[in-house]
DNA sequence: TTACTTACTAATAATCGTTATCCTTAAAGG
DNA sequence: CCTTTAAGGATAACGATTATTAGTAAGTAA
């Protein structure tokens, strides 16, 4: 968090109360909000907030590499501030629920298609979708 | 080609001259059209065409799973009427074309996880992105 | 062929998520 | 404090998609 502000603050961006608020919402959750959950959660506490800010300041800490967004099937992307690189997801079609798995396997994949085709791949999005344990049962 | 109008038909789906235009669009190509590139191609033979009979065709040959949709980084979505199935891309950020390669490690990469987490995995979305041999030299 | 039923098309309005505009407010540095 | 200027709030605008509606044509049976 310290570390984050420092950054803004080196690229002269300004430090503001609401700022602060988006970017707890984003860190202070294993979950993976969307713009209208990080909207509504500093809406508690700055009651006056913007849609527009909280777009605008999003925007901002994915521009200075805080914060990955994550493409999401229903158009609305969604955000992980707690792992800001490229990283597999596993979606549970059900509940939304969103886990992030270790996969081993995956620097060996992008190795063998780099191989195979000359590309030098640079990032990549790698969602699964299924049930989870939990919905399974039900 | 027969085999899709067919299944529409058992469906009691009609076949009308602008959904076989469409599905012409989207198979005569090894290409990932989006919506604008069907409804353009479209235009040239039947130019009274409109833009949301495009949406509503492409719309239902994604529902009978005759075509996958391809969630883009851009929002805007591209469709792969030759292989209507999950499996991955690998697209050139630099001139947006898209390969299929073959990824012959992408099965034990989901049994890995499905093991791991418990989850019943039932689809995926793979998109790696690099720049493609041809952009490198540039 | 003809007529009938009803799904389909074309045109356009409406919707949704996101971005731009513009004026006001307040953070940062002297 | 005071000044400068980036940031916030409210809202209009935007682009992609979806819904609406009235007219048209595909399928089917006489």
């Amino acid at each position: 968090m310290e570390e984050i502000l420092d950054k803004l603050r080196q690229q002269e961006f300004r430090i503001t109360p609401q700022r602060i608020a988006i970017l707890q919402a984003l860190l202070n959750t294993d979950q993976h909000p969307s713009i209208e959950e990080v909207y509504r959660q500093v809406k508690t506490r700055f009651p006056t907030t913007s849609l527009a800010t909280v777009y605008k300041t999003v925007h901002l800490l994915k521009e200075i590499g805080e914060i990955l967004e994550i493409g999401f099937p229903d158009g609305r992307s969604r955000y992980d501030g707690n792992k800001p690189y490229p990283h597999p997801h596993l979606i549970c079609t059900r509940c939304n629920s969103i886990l992030d798995p270790d996969v081993s396997l995956l620097d060996q994949l992008t190795g063998e298609v780099a191989k195979a085709t000359g590309y030098r791949i640079t990032s990549h999005q790698v969602e699964l979708f299924g049930i989870c344990p939990s919905c399974q049962q039900q």
